[in-house]
This record gives C-alpha cells, structure tokens and sequence, in this order.
DNA sequence: TTCAATAATGCAACAAAGCCGCATTATTGA
DNA sequence: TCAATAATGCGGCTTTGTTGCATTATTGAA
C-alpha cells in the first residue's frame, strides 16, 4: 500500500502524509521502517524539507544502478505540495569534495497560490 | 556573545554548537530566541540541514536590504564542518512560482577527510 | 503438509530539536 | 528614580524520528 502511494503520487509525501492514508491501518513505527528500507533499496528518494521533516518520492527517471536525484524540490507555503522540478542541477564543489547526498529544497508559491 | 560566535565563525553553526561554547551561562530557549530574532532581522541566514538542524550563518556579502543566500552549503559527514560555497545558484522555477526561501545543501567529504 | 527459522509488525518508550507560557530579572528612559 | 518594557530562565510541551522487544506472519526445506 505504501509502495502504491508512492508510484501513484505526483508529489514527495511523509509519513504523516501516509498516515492520514492508512489511518490505524499500519503502526507509525512501520511506516518509518518501510520509508527507510524503500531509500535503502534505491526505490524511493528522500528528501530533508526546509520544515526539517523527510519527503520520499519514487525512482521515476532513474535505472537500477545510476540514480539522478540532483534536482530542486519545491513545497508550497500555502497548499503544501511538494513538487519534483525538472532540472538537474550541477553544483561546483571545491577541489576534492565529493557529494554524497544533494539536498535542494525551495519554498515559495505555486502559481496557483 | 552569540553575535560574536557567529560573526568570527567560519562556518554556520547551530544551537547545540554554541550551547557548548557557553555552557550553562545562557539557557537553551535563550539561544534559540536570539538566533531567530537575528534571522528575522537579517543579521544572519538560516540554512535547514540534510540532518533536519538549523544552521546559521552571518551575513557577509549581505546589504541591509539586498539578501544573497542562493548558495549551496556543504556539511561534511566526517568533521562536520558546515560550509558556504561561494557559487550563487539561479534556479528556474515553474511558470509564476515564487520563491521565498532558497535552501541548497550538500553533504559529503571534505578535502581533509 | 508441517513446522522451525526468519521477517515484519505493533506497541511502548525514548531522544533530539524546537517552541512557548509564565514568572522573574534586567534594561530603558521619561 | 521608578514604572514600563524587554530579555531571560525554567519547565513543559509538540513533532519527528528511532529502537527494543514481544507478538504475529511468512517462508521454505524436510
Ligand atoms: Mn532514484
Ligand atoms: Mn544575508
Ligand atoms: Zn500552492
Ligand atoms: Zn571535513
């Protein structure tokens, strides 16, 4: 079920967020677990908000082996929909830095708002 | 106190941070206050970490009113050191978005580790 | 099919980060 | 000088996330 949430949202979710879904369905503890073996596995993408909570979005573009997660996400400050935008991002790090995990994260709002 | 750790600090630092470079002298909610009615006077940029922490940096290149926060920071996962990178960033935002708070973070390894 | 080994779950507790109300203390300025 | 205002400490609270442990479910070899 929460696999399914993820394939079929349009946009990063929480844990909160599945909770509302699920309801009692699945524990709390359970919905974390499952969120973190997805990230593990490389199915899912996580993403840290500038509200400090963690977003998960499904692999859409990736293959099994190369994962392109260098993009912005956008949360709206006022419907709260955290969106996936399209560019990859290059960013220049100083002579040898390596990137482990790239964080982008913009707030605003959308143009419906 | 505060203002002098952050303005002699090379890198962005957090609430934990200057807890232990004042000990019992200033209270938790304390710093907390101070740090945030530095941010809403623009004194200092807020950066919300991969490790969802609060991070904050002096103004440097920063007129009273013309911000310019659109760069990444880096945390580096073995000395922890929290960096600006210099390249500002330009991101291209949807059709009619507005952004309101641009928050660009990278964590990796730095030179030294 | 059966049943022991393994994995997943629920529940409760815990920790970290951050915020807020309220009483107390400090600072300001008329 | 002293009333008004601001800053602080203390305690409690919320939210987010993690973990230990007992229980339940699943798996797969005999
Ligand atoms: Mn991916
Ligand atoms: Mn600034
Ligand atoms: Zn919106
Ligand atoms: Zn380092």
């Amino acid at each position: 079920m929460i696999l399914e949430s993820l394939k079929t949202s349009k946009s990063a979710i929480s844990q909160d967020n599945l909770q509302a879904q699920l309801g009692d369905l699945v524990d709390r503890a359970t919905i974390y677990r499952v969120l973190n073996s997805f990230y593990e596995d490389g199915v899912v993408h996580k993403i840290v908000g500038d509200d400090g909570k963690q977003y998960f979005a499904y692999c859409r573009n990736c293959s099994e082996k190369s994962h392109h997660h260098n993009h912005f996400h956008f949360r709206c400050l006022n419907c709260g929909k955290i969106e996936c935008l399209p560019n990859e991002m290059e960013v220049n790090l100083p002579e040898k830095y390596r990137t482990i995990n790239f964080n982008g994260f913009i707030s605003g709002y959308c143009s419906l708002c």
